[in-house]
DNA sequence: TGTTTGACATACGGAACCGTATGGTGGAAA
DNA sequence: TTTCCACCATACGGTTCCGTATGTCAAACA
């Protein structure tokens, strides 16, 4: 995260923003919100305050960044997902499976906990609005591929979405594995 | 939540446990559970410190009373929804209403809190864990009564909560009312 | 009426954080 | 080499919260 562009070796002692964005996303990920707090961080990476205080202003600036850079990185990521000239319905089940428990678990569970502060914090809900406009707007153009009419392939589409958060907040035991892929395969199907 | 069986005369000056349950559940209905916290419930409650130690033996002790209750609560009114004697897809349409952002939304915020807090948190996991043991088994079987196998019953139970869940994560301008009320009717409908 | 007791209030010590102010250091530029 | 500056350490004050210890007081009781 902090590749000096000087000489080949590398020197990492020197920590910038994103190094704590990174950080912050570790915690959000294992501990939640209130897990992203300033001076766990700094002891974490290593490092004081002082490091923090000279890259933000305060805590909130951090959070601002995460929620930022996290909503830049989902929709740039699914523009490059929806790119890749293959067959909709197997880009679905790719989809699908970046968030499934099995994969992509630090990834899932940054963004529930994003989309838990969502519910209680202004910053948080335009974050997900900006994400969840573009994947649905670019998930509904995958199932139009299917054959489906424009609006059924955007309902689709909110259904593909609910589902896949919905069933993480489920008890992990209780929803087995072969349930949820057999509710991605009929979601990701072709109108009969 | 006071009500004295002494004498008619209303003296709700003094509290008990289930009135700092129920200040918790608002607490983490509007802010999460870093909201609750046991002075600032205190606070809203015009008491001090000093009833909560009486009543409670430490913060974590009010959290496993609110995770408890709630479990129970919710058990309990899954059950008592479910032997109405009225149509499955009644039951189904009347239950999928109170997790819409229109209805119940203190209950739904108290949910979704919970089951962030799940991802982290034992005991938030166990509860969660008994609660949807149970739903999942009586939905399971209103599902098997719209005429259902046993199996597609309960996937179609487990895709039904996930959808409730989930579409209350996602932002609440895209998902249109019409979309989410289509996408539950197709989910309740009896198979073809 | 004195005594107990349930349900608080008051007061305190301490920990965890936040944010600020300021001093130190190593490497790049001059 | 010296200077400069980005980056960090140190030190501090203040707030918020936790938990405990102890005082208080009204009501139930004997």
């Amino acid at each position: 995260m902090a590749p000096r562009k000087t000489a080949a070796a590398t020197r990492p002692q020197r920590l910038e923003a994103a190094d704590w964005i990174e950080a912050a996303q570790d915690a959000l990920a294992t501990g939640g919100v209130e897990a992203v707090r300033v001076e766990p961080l700094a002891k974490a990476l290593a490092v004081t305050k002082g490091s923090f205080y000279w890259h933000f202003a305060d805590r909130r600036a951090l959070l601002d960044a995460v929620l930022d850079t996290w909503a830049q990185g989902r929709i740039a990521a699914i523009r490059q997902q929806v790119a890749t000239g293959r067959e909709p319905e197997a880009t679905l089940r790719h989809l699908a499976e970046l968030y499934t428990r099995r994969a992509n678990l630090r990834g899932l569970s940054i963004e529930l906990a994003i989309r838990a502060l969502a519910r209680t914090d202004a910053a948080a809900a335009r974050a997900v609005r900006a994400v969840d406009l573009e994947r649905l707007k670019l998930v509904g153009t995958l199932f139009a591929g299917l054959g489906w009419p424009a609006t059924d392939a955007q309902a689709r589409a909110i259904l593909f979405y609910s589902f896949l958060f919905g069933e993480s907040l489920l008890d992990a035991r209780t929803v087995t594995a072969p349930a949820r892929d057999n509710a991605v395969r009929a979601l990701i199907a072709p109108p009969a």
